[in-house]
DNA sequence: AGCACGCCGACT
DNA sequence: GTCGGCGTGCTC
């Protein structure tokens, strides 16, 4: 016997099925059904799951060009369960459904993971905050006098708050409670999101020079012509790259509703760029990033779902907030690595962006001073339009790039400031200008080792040494985070003050610095000093009012940051980024040392960086001491193609892990006996990862090369589906992976 | 993401 | 003999 029937009686209730996608890790929308009137595709609803009620979004039907393997095999429908509620909150549109689905395919992660990422239940569900808004209920009261007439007419004409009526009316408060008292008055709870400032787009901007009036006018005409365009703009720290957008902003928000989404790595959404904004725009952007209060977070998302917020400024995760009107999208230093999200859902937010803007049919600025080799591929092909900018503002020079030999100037023992480097700061310091000393290592020295046995302190989790923090009196994981004091013996040999700090770190250099400096005012900047937006503002407030001589940092400082007093930069070690086999390597420290270089020099001193290193002949050094960009980056690009990799080749990272060596080796091996065979597939591996232990996981790793035309995800689907792994080992795919580790 | 089911150690 | 550890696997 059948139970079917139980559920539905076909013809009275016409219940029919649709499709719901959860934000929890599957793969596809589950079928529910509903009464109609059906939601439509996009409407948030709530659904029983299991025991508990949990918010989704009407997915249309799968599409046609779906997934082999062809589970299509439909839910039985004695199993389907009725939705619980339609809410009332802005529906998903078509176009950020379509993007929801490219993205999970295109990263194979679940489709259900990437919407988590667009629709939070926290920010859907939560209550927005309510004012009582009083109207008139038609019971007349007992007595009536010219002030409650007054108070009347005007809720009659517009209902209010007890205050709005009071100031409209003329009478007092106790008028109007009285009324409410009396019944002729009723209150209605009114949701009362403030809207955030709009942003002035008629207030001129600076006088641009050519370039920058040309590179303005070809990305004010791609947003008139409000179709998807991706553009590269290209222009050196100093050329205004900056103003060049706020044109096309200002020139988008000139049609009513219309929204601009700006993207910016993570440390960067720094007050500096914000005060930028204010002064052409009049208001603050709205801000979107991780340290929003919850009630902030659910103003902003459902201003941005209204259509109500103009400008979003904010890190990768902005990339998937509801806009209503989307027609603009800015990646600002969009070669940054930190737009590759490397937790959760592994994607690269400036790539993305390119997909949202594609899909949205809006053009998209990529901005940066030192392109990525694939944007500049890009952008070679044809795919995206090309400006660049050359000139700096105020006929400001581009900095003297050059190299200290460490082999032939070394710092004398126990420095790391060679004498070169030490007499200039001298001379920067008597000129009342600035230096900064960049290293991008945090703490005071990455190896702490015990001189009598040789022990080096390492992480009891991970294949990585514990990183000295003085300044806490801490040694750290810079991995997963464990710390404990500083240990006083060897924890091997329990040799007293055998414990020597091998190498600088950050604090090392800075030790240095008061040492040999002493009258100088020193500010150390990494994520460690800069906790808060607060006390990073502190600090640059100091840098900027000429309160700090000497500034110390890692790359936090490459990020944003402008400060004009600034003439000396002193990057200690050249060579560190160069170190391992990063595929990237090159071109990273190629970006990095442009972007420190870019912090010095003004129109009224031509800035100085030096570069201590012990390979002046390298590629990256030698170019950027012969100032030779174009030729750094096309003999790159040459060694790349020649090995099939990024841009000219897909990657696929496949990461093995699990507590068990044993297993994971062998899910390696098994994965590697079943690697696909074809003309232009490669696979690397299994090895073990360089950091071969993680939060006491042993990790090993796969690597898939294909041809720049081949699927890679499909290649990877098929190459899966025919393995099965040990269960207590977990895989992870990240496509075009940014980091090797 | 929850939450249940399920198979191995110290307890009333 | 049970209570409970969190490993595995569904949830429409």
């Amino acid at each position: 016997m059948t139970r079917k029937e139980h559920h539905s009686l076909p013809g009275l209730l016409r219940e029919q099925r649709i499709k719901v996608l959860l934000p929890l890790a599957v793969e596809s929308a589950f079928d529910y059904i509903a009464e109609p009137p059906l939601p439509l595709p996009g409407r948030v609803v709530l659904v029983p799951l299991g025991k508990k009620q949990r918010v989704g979004v009407v997915w249309d039907d799968d599409s046609p060009d779906n997934k082999s393997g062809g589970d299509q095999d439909t839910v039985d429908a004695s199993r389907l369960k009725p939705i619980a509620d339609v809410l009332s909150v802005p529906s998903m549109t078509p176009s950020m459904r379509r993007f929801v689905e490219w993205v999970a395919r295109y990263t194979m992660a679940p489709l259900g993971s990437v919407l988590k990422m667009a629709l939070s239940p926290q920010l859907v569900t939560a209550k927005a905050p309510t004012q009582m808004h009083y109207y008139p209920t038609n019971n007349v009261p007992d007595r009536m006098t010219d002030m409650r007439k007054a108070v009347l007419a005007c809720a009659t004409e517009t209902p209010g708050t007890v205050r709005d009526l009071a100031v409209r009316s003329g009478a007092s408060e106790g008028v109007i409670r009285g009324l409410v008292k009396a019944g002729a008055l009723a209150a209605q709870a009114i949701e009362t999101d403030r809207p955030f400032p709009e942003p002035d787009p008629s207030t001129p901007g600076p006088i641009l020079n050519d370039d920058q009036a040309n590179a303005a006018a070809t990305l004010t005409s791609a947003v008139t012509a409000r179709a998807f365009s991706p553009i590269l703009l290209e222009g050196v720290t100093g050329s205004g790259k900056t103003e060049v957008y706020f044109e096309a902003m200002a020139t988008a928000l000139t049609r009513p509703h219309a929204q601009i989404l700006v993207l910016l790595p993570e440390i960067a959404l720094t007050s500096q760029w914000l005060d930028r904004f204010e002064a052409r725009f009049g208001v603050r952007p709205v801000e979107w990033h991780s340290d929003l209060t919850p009630a902030e977070r659910r103003r902003a998302w459902h201003e941005v779902a209204k259509g109500r917020a103009r400008v979003v400024v904010g890190a990768r995760s902005a990339l998937f907030l509801p806009f209503a009107d989307l027609s603009l999208v800015i990646v600002d230093e969009e070669h940054d690595p930190s737009f590759k999200q490397e937790d959760g859902v592994l994607y690269n937010a400036r790539d993305m962006a390119v997909v949202r803007a594609q899909i949205e049919g809006v053009p998209v600025v990529l901005s940066t001073a030192t392109p990525a080799l694939e944007t500049l591929l890009n952008a070679k092909t044809g795919r995206y339009k090309h400006i660049r900018m050359t000139a700096r503002h105020g006929d400001a020079e581009l900095p003297e790039i050059k190299a200290i030999d460490l082999r032939l100037d070394p710092p004398s023992s126990n420095d790391w400031i060679a004498p070169l480097l030490a007499d200039t700061i001298t001379e920067t310091l008597a000129r009342n200008e600035q230096c900064l000393l960049f290293l991008n290592r945090r703490g005071y020295a990455p190896l702490t080792l015990c001189r009598t046995c040789g022990t080096r302190l390492t992480c009891p989790h991970c294949t990585a040494w514990l990183v000295e923090h003085r300044q806490h009196g801490h040694v750290i994981c810079h991995h997963c985070g464990f710390n404990q004091p500083t240990p006083q013996r060897c924890p091997d040999c329990d040799g007293e003050k055998t414990l020597v700090a091998c190498g600088p770190g950050v604090e090392r250099v800075a030790e240095e610095v008061s040492r040999r400096w002493p009258g100088a005012r020193l500010a150390v900047m990494t994520s460690d000093t800069m906790t808060s937006p607060a006390k990073a503002y502190a600090l640059i407030s100091q840098i900027e009012s000429g309160a700090i001589d000497i500034i110390v940092g890692t790359q936090i400082i490459t990020k944003g940051y402008h400060f004009p007093k600034l003439t000396l930069v002193g990057v200690v070690d050249a060579d560190l980024g160069l170190r391992g086999s990063d595929l990237r390597a090159g071109e990273r420290t190629w970006q990095q040392m442009m972007q420190v270089a870019g912090r010095a020099g003004r129109a009224e001193h031509k800035g100085l960086v030096f570069l201590q290193t012990y390979d002046p002949g390298h590629p990256v050094t030698d170019s950027l001491i012969r100032g030779d960009h174009d030729a750094f980056m096309s003999r790159e690009a040459d060694e790349r193609q020649q090995a099939g990799m990024p841009p000219f080749g897909r990657l696929a990272g496949l990461i093995l892990s699990g507590p068990d060596l044993g297993a994971v080796t062998k899910a390696g091996k098994i994965l590697a006996a079943n690697a696909p065979m074809a003309k232009g597939i490669e696979v690397y591996g299994p090895a073990p990862a360089p950091l071969a232990r993680l939060r006491d996981q042993h990790r090993h790793r796969l690597l898939l090369k294909t041809a720049r035309n081949m699927p890679i995800q499909t290649i990877l689907n098929d190459w899966l589906a025919r393995v099965k792994l040990p269960n207590s080992v977990r895989l992870r795919v990240d496509i075009d992976p940014y980091s090797f580790m």
